[in-house]
DNA sequence: CTGGGGATGGGGCCC
DNA sequence: TGGGCCCCATCCCCA
């Protein structure tokens, strides 16, 4: 949605997301973007905080290189990760948009947004805002940050707006005093990237629900073209008070002030005109200002006009529109419909301030409203022209070139990158541009500096570090907005850029990302799903549920599953599943018991085995029969101990034979396993009746019936999670035939929140809570 | 039947 | 990320 192309307009329906910069003290735009469309998990009601905490996929930006090995690639290419190509007008340099090059899953995180830092008091009167993006804090604006210049920017000023909720494939969300995109579908190789602003980031900004503005655009439009034939709106008119009828369903009533902040900061939204290049780069008679300007782009195209391929019918009074002879063919069908006739995705037209102002923000009402021009605004838009074109144009040969450290890729006109593995240069660069960085921006976006330290030596193509926002402390305010008095320059340079710089840019398209006490960790492609739980990311097994807070964890745990046994003993030829379990196996083999019992100086071979064994010193007897003062050193024992309390089940089924310890197991199998009630009999085969009944049975025998009893005093056990622990039985027992050694349990979590109370547990014990104290229920024999 | 020990599986945590 | 270490739990065997 940055792209230089591109850009959203209000009116676009795209997807949901509306582009809502939150305020980073150091001018880091963050974008968010609400997703609208909806795969195997929904994604469009997400929060902000929900894209932070649930995506967990990271892709960073590509390390910077020094300049002289940029090939002349400007800052914003370079930073391109890997596995993202730029789409190039033929036989051009210029960049149409961003593809991505493999298959980038769903929930994966680009960003954060590299620009220029710009508050009120530095911007330019007629700056060209095509890749303005405000950011929040505290709901008023903070500052703007600008993607603009290609040199201070990141990649990412070149993906597009999506117009459509259907072609929206990635959501701008502001994090912190970052903003980022998020992917909320699988990017297949060769899709472009289309973003949009999540709806959270949109309210900050006081957009209407950008479908609905995209809706009553056409129907505006429609009803408009019908009566006066005039297609869109003139300046003057969406200068008036009566804002378009798109802008007046905005949930926060707009009014013709407010509308303009709509508008102008709405990034790269379809803009075929460019504003009057003469009108801009002059600065606001603000305060004295630190010059922050951005330097003069490197691609003219970000500043010259683009030739429109849109059908704009604007008209301003001021800056004289360029608009192209409109073409249909040459509007792809990408172009959301809104936007093909909005007015008010205009091109950079220098307006009043008024009109664009978003007085709702005390920032700009004050400062920057005699200053801003509508051009300025929408030029993101403008930039989309130059997108469109080429596409509409029937270019199919675009070049890709991709982004990648100094000679790790070199653009080629077959879109070709070599893939030189060393990026420990790049990285080195990297450093070194980020040290400069952390030296000028102390105030640079936690991120950024986290992504350094996280940074990993070697940036392998499967891992890669990022820094999540919100890991650090927030910025203290300016610290990349150049306070007054700052010299404009590279200290003007958001953290974004430091975090694109920095960030070691991989193949991240599988890469997960992993926290670990607060700095992030590198990702894989691993197709698990993954969970934050209290600001940690939980890696669950994709087969059994399992979770676990290191991927590693997860990794040797899906051996299980797998029935993968790497590590065999040369001796007996007998596998293990982790090699700390070979390596204790071949004691075995050499009789050595590293473990020596400190009273007795018995040796064992395992710690395990000692700890019990010293037990029989200390005296310690932590399984005790509950119904009887027996005791015991080992659990084994105590299960044994339990068939000696015979007829102690005083929960008798009316109907069979059958008895229990709880009540609760009297009540499940009461609830449609009674083999002679009539509805289970119809419902179950004799043998289901049987195997589930001698479920439920040690599931009575086990401490977890004692925990599901006790949670049921406590919280009056209903029917309905009777009826739960009943269906999670039949699905589990009709599901899974009891191998050997694997009979189906019931499980008993401690935290319902941990596995909603009760679950089967197929082939393992139970997970008994490690007390100190195991206290026996009963004990009855066994079937 | 009780009690002790061996061997193994699985997971958490740290580096 | 993977190795190493530790812990817990279980099954089995045997006295």
């Amino acid at each position: 949605m940055c792209g230089s192309s591109q850009g959203f307009t209000a009116s676009s329906q795209c997807t949901t997301a509306m582009l809502t910069p939150e305020s980073s003290p150091h001018g880091t735009g963050v974008v968010t973007a609400t997703m609208t469309e909806t795969q195997v998990v929904d994604m469009t009601s997400w929060s902000e905080a929900d894209f932070e905490e649930r995506c967990t996929y990271i892709v960073k930006d590509q390390p910077l290189e020094q300049d002289s090995e940029s090939h002349g690639r400007t800052r914003a290419e370079r930073s391109l990760p890997r596995n993202l190509a730029l789409k190039r007008r033929h036989n051009s340099t210029e960049v149409l948009g961003v593809t991505s090059k493999e298959l980038i899953p769903k929930g994966t995180r680009f960003g954060p947004l590299v620009g220029e830092s710009y508050t009120n008091e530095i911007l330019k009167t007629d700056a060209d805002r095509k890749y303005f993006w405000r950011v929040f804090l505290e709901g008023r604006l903070h500052h703007i940050l600008d993607g603009l210049n290609e040199e201070r920017s990141n990649w990412m000023r070149y993906v597009n707006p999506a117009c459509t909720m259907e072609e929206q494939n990635l959501v701008a969300c502001q994090s912190g005093l970052d903003i980022y995109f998020y992917t909320i579908k699988a990017l297949q190789p060769g899709q472009e990237l289309l973003v949009w602003y999540c709806p959270e980031f949109a309210r900050r900004c006081n957009y209407p629900p950008l479908g609905q503005l995209a809706i009553d655009s056409i129907e505006q439009n429609q009803a408009q073209e019908k009566t006066t034939g005039k297609r869109g709106h003139s300046v003057s008119e969406i200068l008036r008070d009566e804002p378009p009828r798109s802008l007046t369903t905005c949930p926060s009533p707009l009014s013709r002030t407010n509308l303009s902040a709509v508008l102008p900061l709405c990034p790269r939204v379809v803009y075929p005109i460019q504003p009057d290049s003469e009108s801009i780069h002059r600065y606001a008679p603000l305060p004295p200002m630190p010059s922050c300007s951005p330097p003069a782009a490197k691609r003219p195209a970000l500043s010259r006009p683009v030739p429109s391929i849109l059908h704009f019918s604007f008209q301003h009074g001021q800056a004289p529109v360029i608009a192209k002879p409109y073409q249909e063919l040459t509007v792809p069908d990408r172009v959301h419909p809104a936007l093909r006739h909005a007015p008010y995705y205009l091109p950079h037209y220098s307006l009043g301030l008024n009109s664009i102002l978003p007085h709702s923000n005390p920032f700009y009402s004050d400062r920057l409203k005699p200053h801003v021009t509508l051009s300025s605004h929408l030029l993101p838009f403008d930039s989309y022209a130059h997108l469109l074109h080429p596409l509409a144009n029937g270019h199919k040969d675009l070049t890709l070139a991709l982004s990648s450290t100094k000679q790790d890729l070199i653009p080629s006109p077959t879109g070709e990158h070599k893939d030189n593995k060393d990026l420990t240069s790049s990285r080195t660069n990297y450093l070194r541009i980020t040290s400069g960085h952390l030296r000028d921006f102390k105030h640079s976006s936690p991120g950024s500096v986290h992504a350094d330290l996280a940074m990993p030596a070697t940036s392998s193509a499967s891992s890669m570090v990022t820094s999540l926002s919100g890991a650090l402390p927030s910025l203290a305010p300016g610290g990349c907005s150049p306070p007054v008095g700052m010299a404009a320059s590279l200290d003007c340079l958001p953290s974004k850029p430091t975090s694109a710089t920095q960030s070691n840019t991989e193949d991240a398209i599988d890469l997960r990302k992993a926290k670990r006490g607060g700095h992030i960790i590198g990702y894989k492609t691993l197709s698990y799903p993954l969970t934050r739980q209290n600001g940690k990311i939980r890696y669950e097994c994709n087969v059994c549920g399992k979770v676990f807070g290191q991927l590693s964890n997860l990794k040797v745990h899906l051996r299980v599953h797998s029935g993968e046994r790497p590590f065999r003993c040369q001796t007996c030829n007998k596998n293990f599943t982790q090699l700390a379990h070979l390596q204790k196996h071949y004691l075995v083999h050499t009789g050595e018991k590293p473990h020596e019992c400190k009273v007795c100086h018995k040796r064992f071979s395992s710690t395990s085995n000692l700890k019990t064994h010293q037990r029989l010193h200390s005296g310690e007897r932590p399984y005790q029969c509950k119904l009887c003062p027996a005791r015991f050193t080992q659990f084994v024992h105590l299960k044994l101990h339990k068939r000696l309390h015979t007829g102690e089940r005083p929960h008798r089924c009316p109907r069979c034979p059958c008895a229990y310890l709880h009540y609760c197991s009297l009540r499940v199998h009461l609830q449609g396993f009674c083999p002679l009630s009539p509805s289970a009999s119809r419902r179950h085969t004799a043998e289901e009746l049987h195997r589930v009944n001698s479920e439920i049975e040690r599931f009575d025998m086990s401490e977890a019936a004692e925990q599901l009893e006790a949670m049921a005093t406590e919280a009056e056990m209903d029917k309905g999670s009777v009826f739960d622990l009943i269906q999670k039985m039949e699905t589990h027992t009709s599901g899974q035939q009891d191998g050997a050694g694997g009979e189906a349990e019931l499980r008993v979590c401690k935290s319902a929140k941990d596995c909603s109370g009760v679950q089967l547990h197929h082939g393992s014990p139970l997970p008994l809570h490690p007390t100190s104290i195991k206290l026996e229920s009963s004990c009855i024999s066994e079937p």
